[in-house]
DNA sequence: AACGGGTGCAACCGCAAACGA
DNA sequence: TTCGTTTGCGGTTGCACCCGT
């Protein structure tokens, strides 16, 4: 890859390389005045010889007023990594959720840091079967009047503990099985004795602690790239559900009983 | 002081999605 | 619907700086 300084190509004296501060204020001053947007026309009406497209990665990096950067906290950090684990390179999905950081900026931190980091803990990258998969599920029933049922794996509970977290459900789910393990029936699932208020609905934020190893079967290196299936009572028959991420995003719109979600980051079971 | 390897950061590139005529 | 342009995104790379030898 060629980049130097300043262009000597045919491109009449556009500015490559490191902007200038000369260069910053230009652009800060019209952007100030006229708006941002259509950079190519903004580039050269500010007299920047620059690439419309190097305008607005210097501004929207560097320039803007709302920019933090630098001195990211240990907490940052921390969701960082989470949401790496469960959102992989996305980065600008993970710097929306750390305001004032830029996809950018969290992708050089990354990249220079927290990957070697990460690398390094012995937690994360010596996942021992399915013990220590942080799983973050939300499945939508038609069936719950507020649709939704949430799973968490919390990986750092010593017990394995899983969490549930149920709002507003007529029913509850035991949403986390192994491909390998089908044996266990639905009758053993511990939200049997869910809570509910009087309209036979869960109660709001209920919450409800018991063993991993309950609901989850051994499974092979069942890591990246290996596959558990979600199963729900019988008389939920063959009913389409919607699978929502742990960032709230939706993965699935017509998921069945019977499908399979790949253990990745790409949908509903993620490292977080 | 000179050199070389490692590191971090900023800028650039290619691609795809979104947009608008 | 098509097509050109703009925007957004993630990966890659150039280069300055640091540090050990």
């Amino acid at each position: 890859m060629k980049r130097k300084g300043r262009s000597c190509d045919n491109q009449d004296a556009v500015n490559r390389g490191p902007w200038s501060a000369e260069e910053d204020q230009i652009l800060i001053n019209y952007v100030q005045v006229h708006g941002e947007g259509n950079w190519r026309e903004l580039s050269k009406r500010a007299g920047l010889k620059r690439l419309g497209k190097s305008c607005r990665l210097r501004w929207l990096n560097y320039l803007k007023p709302d920019i933090k950067r630098g001195n990211i906290s240990s907490d940052e950090e921390d969701l960082i990594i989470r949401l790496h684990s469960l959102l992989g390179n996305r980065w600008s999905l993970i710097a929306g959720r750390l305001p004032g950081r830029t996809d950018h900026e969290i992708k050089n931190y990354w990249n220079t840091y927290l990957r070697k980091k990460v690398e390094q803990n012995h937690n994360y990258n010596n996942l021992p079967g399915h013990n220590n998969i942080p799983i973050k599920l939300r499945i939508e029933s038609p069936r719950c009047s507020k649709n939704s049922l949430g799973i968490v794996i919390d990986p750092t509970k010593s017990s394995h503990p899983v969490t549930i977290k149920s709002m507003s459900c007529t029913e509850v789910m035991m949403p986390t099985r192994t491909v390998n393990d089908f044996t266990t029936s639905w009758d053993k699932n511990p939200f049997a004795s869910t809570p509910q208020d009087g309209h036979g609905h869960c109660s709001e934020g209920f919450l409800k602690h018991f063993d991993i190893s309950d609901v989850l079967m051994p499974y092979e290196d069942c890591r990246f790239n290996e596959y558990a299936c979600v199963e729900v009572p019988q008389h939920f028959g063959d009913e389409a559900y919607k699978v929502i991420d742990a960032v709230g995003e939706t993965r699935y719109d017509n998921w069945k009983i019977d499908d399979y979600f790949p253990l990745d980051y790409d949908v509903g079971f993620s490292l977080f």
